[in-house]
DNA sequence: ATGAAAGCGCTAACAA
DNA sequence: TTGTTAGCGCTTTCAT
């Protein structure tokens, strides 16, 4: 049971040949599935199997792929995995994967722009198949890469513009939300609190953007123009986030009526402030997050989410990669609304 | 910007030997860094260097990893991806894979025998450098696996007999996390619904034998025998977990004045119950909950939480790869605990 | 129905 | 300081 380094170099086709009396082209076909098209006699076939088996055989897939000119890697870059939106497209993905009879290579960047490329560099050293790119900071530069080495690629929930892209639909999911708070809220307040705002996100960023066009033509269809400072795209870190939104209530005397939070670190940020707040404040601001977290729907005050549809958009990524599609086209899914299901909605809504 | 696919074929060392003039050994050797030892001149080598650069040239791991026998890549294997530890296993373990010059490669299995085996065999099959195998159903059919494909292996978080080992201190987490509901709870209920219960997991695996252990330890030092309707080991489902607390509490009229939740997903089903009863029923009730989830922090009721030093268990995994360790040891790294920080809290210990 | 042999792109002796 | 060459394990054309 304690065996140092491999006892055995793991047994190759050639043992095999030779253990069955075959040759290699034979003991290949077979064990590659390829031996009714060479019209092996299902005896040697089977003699041969049961060896290999008995050998503890597997293909060695570096030199599959080699010969063959590919690898049956699947590659993925996203930004981070602890993170549930990318946790679930990891999952999706692999899923995918698994279902075409590749191998997985899912790797994070951190958002780090250097580490993007070594990744996508590896990646194609590394020769897989295809990449499917889902949060990038350059994207340009990751397909630049891709297309200099030959590697087909999709951008997920990212739009980019030399391959498809397969996107949320976040100016729509925005405009949900926004629909949705604005429903809830307390109307009548005077003033800058009486207006709902937007927190969290980098306007650089693409499905920030649109998440704010989103917010933007609902808030002015309904209350009218939105004014600037509405919008406080803070970025996604939690710190920042509080310090945010105790300076918003710090101007306006309060929270506003209806906020708009843009990412789940962003609500954790506005939550340890919040949280030091009396209840009766909370309970005066209606909160929609554009993200989604089981957890969330369990405060002591109904947050109103967005769950963006991870499985489709993998699922149509895979799609456009099956149909070898190059072109740059854009797909857009719809998110969907998670409406809150907490202590604070049981007691108001069904007690 | 929209060609169809790979225009040129990938420059091969060849190429680059032909373009430059000079051997592919030399090329090689230049661009695979041993050059110094070959003493290439500096001259030679940066202009081969400028010239693989300008060809877009980069290295063929397969051939590479063909000929020297390995392959840069690291596998490890884990049940899912879409919770928290895996997740923050996951980052750790592309973070010491990456300092290595490893690509990591990651799979999940979802807690699925036939898939566990498919999988580890796929990643031998690939030539993964070694295994760090995370949440295995089966580990000894895993380690067999990679014992007969000569790939080192390491279980975290899971003690297997085969390989090193290195998990959470299961039972001291267990026995700190049972200590801390126990100070806080009500004293003085008579009867079934004056005891802590224990509920969640599977006692077949490992972590949850340990925890029920550590559990056990505590409360019968404290308050004596532990009855074994005490410890309810039912899964990892949410809508278990809800039938389960639901059942209790109609056994004890009540719910118990302290209650040990074994994992974030049975305290999700836990959640979905008790939000529907009254506050001061909930108020009555101290809960600790063996995972962590930042969000949970912000309930209105304290919740105590573990949380395992994922970073730490990555790192001792690595070490012992890095020194090649095979033998079968067991390395126990502590879990943390995390106060609740909720309204709760706020309203009641500071305010 | 099966075998022989070339070669995928790279590395590492060994030669020079 | 550099070049020649064998061969990693596999697939696949071409023969038979």
């Amino acid at each position: 049971m304690n065996d140092p380094r491999p006892l055995r170099p793991k047994p190759t086709l050639r043992d095999i040949a030779r253990l069955s009396g075959a040759s290699t082209s034979t003991v290949s076909s077979v064990l590659s599935g390829t031996w009714q098209a060479r019209r092996i006699s299902e005896i040697t076939a089977e003699r041969i199997r049961s060896i290999a088996g008995a050998q503890g055989y597997s293909t060695n897939r570096q030199a599959r792929g080699l010969r063959r000119g590919q690898s049956e890697l699947a590659g993925l870059i996203l930004p981070m995995h602890d993170n549930r939106f990318f946790a679930a497209i990891t999952q999706s993905f692999e899923a995918e994967a698994r279902a075409r009879n590749l191998c997985p290579v899912v790797v994070s960047t951190l958002r780090d722009p250097r580490e993007e490329i070594r990744t996508v560099e590896r990646l194609i050293s590394q020769a897989i198949d295809f990449l499917v790119i889902a949060g990038a900071t350059d994207p340009a530069a990751i397909g630049a890469l891709c297309r200099a080495g030959g590697v087909r690629h999709v951008y997920l929930d990212l739009p980019g513009h030399d391959a498809p892209s397969v996107v949320s639909d976040n100016r729509a999911g925005a405009a949900l939300l926004t629909e949705t708070i604005l429903d809830r809220m307390e109307s009548g307040t005077a003033g800058p609190r009486g207006r709902p705002y937007f927190l969290g996100g980098a306007p650089a960023d693409a499905a920030t953007a649109r998440r704010i066009e989103g917010f933007r033509e609902v808030v002015a269809a309904r209350l009218g123009p939105v004014d600037p400072d509405q919008v406080i795209a803070c970025g996604y870190a939690p710190s920042r986030a509080r310090a945010e939104i105790a300076a918003l209530r710090e101007r306006l005397g309060g929270l506003p009526v209806a906020l708009f939070v843009n990412a789940i670190t962003v609500f954790e940020g506005v939550l340890t402030h919040i949280v030091t707040l009396p209840p009766a404040e909370i309970e005066g601001c209606v909160i929609g997050c554009y993200d989604h977290d089981p957890i969330a729907s369990f405060l002591p005050f109904p947050v109103h989410m967005i769950r963006q549809n991870s499985e489709a958009l993998v699922a149509r990524a895979f799609e456009l990669i099956d149909a070898e599609v190059d072109a740059p086209l854009l797909v857009e899914i719809a998110p969907d609304l998670v409406p809150p299901r907490s202590i604070h909605s049981t007691r108001f809504d069904l007690g």
